[in-house]
DNA sequence: CGATCTTACGGGATTCGTAAACATA
DNA sequence: TATGTTTACGAATCCCGTAAGATCG
């Protein structure tokens, strides 16, 4: 049993309740006097009920058209609500972004990007996951992010996955340090120098282990977190080698970073989003912004 | 700024959220498939966003659709309550009718008429105001009360009378008054027995003030209830005249009831209603209730 | 008789269903 | 190639506005 009411129905009917004249609610509708007649008696009859008592001198609501006005009101009411809301969502006037990004991004990249568009679209609450590459994919396929900035190609056939950008390895080492000044950087210079290590988890450090077997570094230690990286090479307590993207860490007096000019040791940044399913209006926004803002292919 | 969604479009939109396929969803709006189509799109576009990513293979809901959906299926189910609502009022599943009637009328005839209407509409609540005429007409002047029976005629002319029915005279005393057993009665052979009148406010008072000079009778005592008068007459104080309608109260052993024979001692019963105002469905009924349920007219 | 609602009716927009074209796994 | 959506298009329907008719104070 679904009762076809339209909302213009009810618009007319509101009108008509108010102004208690079928010419004047007419022209508020901007609907000529005789088909707005015609609107009112289509909701009467759907209705199955007299919602106005008529003639031609006065206009009055039924007991039914009295109960009837307040419903109607608080369905237009909420109606327009719905709508005005989907509408705000669309203008990105509201909204929400999820997005998952390695923690070297979210860092030192992101910031000044999401400071733009916040400004560009105050009304958008965002959430960031500065995650590790496995969980950023995990929290795309389960849609717990919009979109994610990750170091690995997605597997999952969901998830589909464009390269974001280049990411050369730089040295780091202190100004001291013999590297600092060598003419030329080559790989296996640098094998022979104590070397602090990310875990074997980060994808700077896969990266790394591809490109020179471990059997031939000098690893000195293993640590988690670039600032430590930070801490252990300003100490002098090794060398390292990172992306640029993360050389924010070791900008520091007394330290020295030098681009690597070796073929194949590029990071590639991958942007993640599930296949066949759209973005929503402030994902999409975002997305673009981000797009906009790649990190330049020429840093490093 | 006013969206006119239709119902069917938001109907549309919930059977595609829910079967996310167009043929088995148009098939439940008994739409063909390329109308359902256009409906879809019609929506879209009057929002301004996609909310279906669609290919021949699969139909998923886009981020706004998603959120739609609960908006959606929230406006639908208010929308449903209250045409449903609506239509329970005018079936007279539901309702409420409020009525002011004379006690008199209140007491005897109208608890048999009231019984078999909530019979036939259980749902519909009553109310019901015993107050003298007055009251009556005032209730039913400021809208508390749907229609009245009263005893005298409607003065205002937002107000209208119709004649609802006559209401004889009887004599009541004692089995061993005099008058139990006169072989004729008239007016001036009761005006000499000690008699117990209602007070001036009453119709019956004023009604016997009309036919018979106030100084013509012997007044024994003036009392406020029927019931107190027939208290009176059956211990022999006096005896008293009242209308066939409130008999009931004086069918007791060792009362006698008898009618007079008098020309001009009728009392009018009057059922007062709105003008220019309809019933409601629920009011209506009662109406036409008890328009059929009227005391018999040769009642007395 | 004047103001106002209803009825009548022709034209135009909307919406429908059928059939063909198109897309994807 | 099979399934399912979109496009194309003629037909039916719905809805509007003008004009005439009816009604009430």
């Amino acid at each position: 049993m679904q009762m076809d009411v339209s909302t213009r129905q009810l618009r007319a009917f509101v009108a008509l309740a108010q102004q208690r004249n079928f010419t004047r609610a007419a022209a508020r509708l901007h609907l000529s006097q005789p088909a707005f007649s015609a609107l009112i008696r289509s909701l009467e009859e759907l209705l199955g009920v007299r919602l106005f008592d008529r003639n031609t001198r006065k206009v009055e609501l039924t007991p039914e058209g009295e109960s009837f006005e307040e419903v109607a009101q608080r369905l237009l009411a909420d109606f327009d609500h719905a709508m005005t809301d989907v509408r705000d969502h669309v203008a990105r006037r509201r909204g929400r972004v999820s997005l998952a990004v390695l923690p070297s991004l979210a860092a030192g990249w992101l910031p000044p990007v999401l400071s733009e568009f916040h400004a560009l679209y105050p009304g958008i609450d965002l959430d960031v996951a500065d995650v590790l590459s496995e969980d950023c994919l995990e929290r795309v396929r389960s849609g717990s992010a919009d979109f994610a900035l990750a170091a690995i190609r997605a597997d999952s056939p969901e998830l589909r996955t464009e390269v974001f950008c280049s990411d050369r390895f730089h040295l780091v080492c202190r100004a001291d340090h013999p590297l600092a000044t060598a003419p030329v950087l080559r790989l296996r210079d640098l094998a022979s120098h104590p070397f602090v290590q990310l875990a074997r988890t980060s994808s700077v450090r896969q990266y790394l282990d591809a490109a020179v077997h471990p059997m031939q570094m000098n690893t000195l230690m293993e640590v988690e977190q670039l600032a430590t990286v930070m801490g252990m090479v300003r100490s002098g307590l090794g060398i390292s080698v990172v992306p640029a993207l993360t050389l924010f860490h070791f900008e520091q007096p007394g330290l020295v970073t030098r681009p690597l000019q070796v073929a194949g040791l590029t990071r590639r940044i991958f942007l993640i989003r599930r296949r066949d399913r759209s973005l929503s209006a402030a994902a999409q926004a975002l997305y673009e912004l981000v797009m906009r803002k790649k990190p330049d292919e020429q840093a490093g």
